[in-house]
DNA sequence: ACATCTGTTATATAATATATATAACAGATT
DNA sequence: AATCTGTTATATATATTATATAACAGATGT
């Protein structure tokens, strides 16, 4: 299993799920088609609660990562349900407005902050490659 | 004021409040020794509780933006205060792989995750001007 | 047909986070 | 001495987060 939870963390369980599987769909380790456990199945993997998987699931459904089937569980989307489109841009950049503001004021330049998320893609492609026997 | 507040918002009030005096003071619109109103003035003026301007004071003092006196206010902080450390990258790095991991599963690459942070930082650096005669 | 596994929905409960309302204290300014 | 500061302390209300049970209806496998 790709997902690992930080109890203590302030970040709300389920958050810590949604952003995780959306990590690993920009890692490539999540593809068009391929299944994620059932909530029952993944809540008694992770000790936590139904719900708490579900609210996760029902997340990302709504953002249009992945489509909910009974009995065979949860299938991620092909890329064209999750297009980035007019609410995304401006929701990133309002996100970005933050982050960005506070690494200037903390002295980063642009170059600075690109070459992190430079690094950041490039890291999610490596882990790309030697993961074919997974899930 | 360069504050406004979305009380619909789900972002916390105080959350609200730090992240626009963090974003004034990239801007330059805040900068080392200028002096943001009393808790209990920002309070009124906000039609907030004292509390929650406390709270969003005492984020942005552990964060080291400001400084808090007595009977003066609140003051900002000389830029060395909150130069980025380690901690700070670290929790950069965290922000940012997870917005980048949508922004690539939504079909963005580098370049035009980039070029947003780049005009944003455009951004902040106009309003820099024309604005001698505030606060 | 039947049992079983799905997602889904509905309640209830508890703990925590958020926001407000008052009040009081101690330091600093005027 | 009066006033304005940040700070601290309670109390209250609401919303969010997480868990615990239970039940329902659709789909699957036997």
């Amino acid at each position: 299993m790709f997902l690992t939870l930080d109890l203590n963390s302030e970040i709300p369980i389920y958050t810590q799920i949604r952003n995780q599987v959306v990590m690993a769909i920009a890692k490539q380790e999540l593809k068009e088609g391929d299944f994620l456990p059932s909530v029952r199945q993944m809540a008694a993997d992770l000790g936590v609660n139904l719900h708490t998987i579900n609210k996760a699931y029902n997340i990302l459904k709504q953002e249009g990562f992945l489509t909910v089937h009974r009995r065979k569980g949860v299938v991620i989307n092909p890329t064209d349900k999750y297009k980035a489109e007019k609410e995304y841009y401006k929701n990133l950049k309002e996100q970005l407005e933050i982050i960005t503001s506070e690494a200037v004021c903390r002295g980063l330049n642009s170059e600075e902050i690109n070459k992190i998320i430079v690094d950041i893609i490039k890291d999610l492609n490596n882990n790309e490659r030697g993961r074919e026997n997974e899930c």
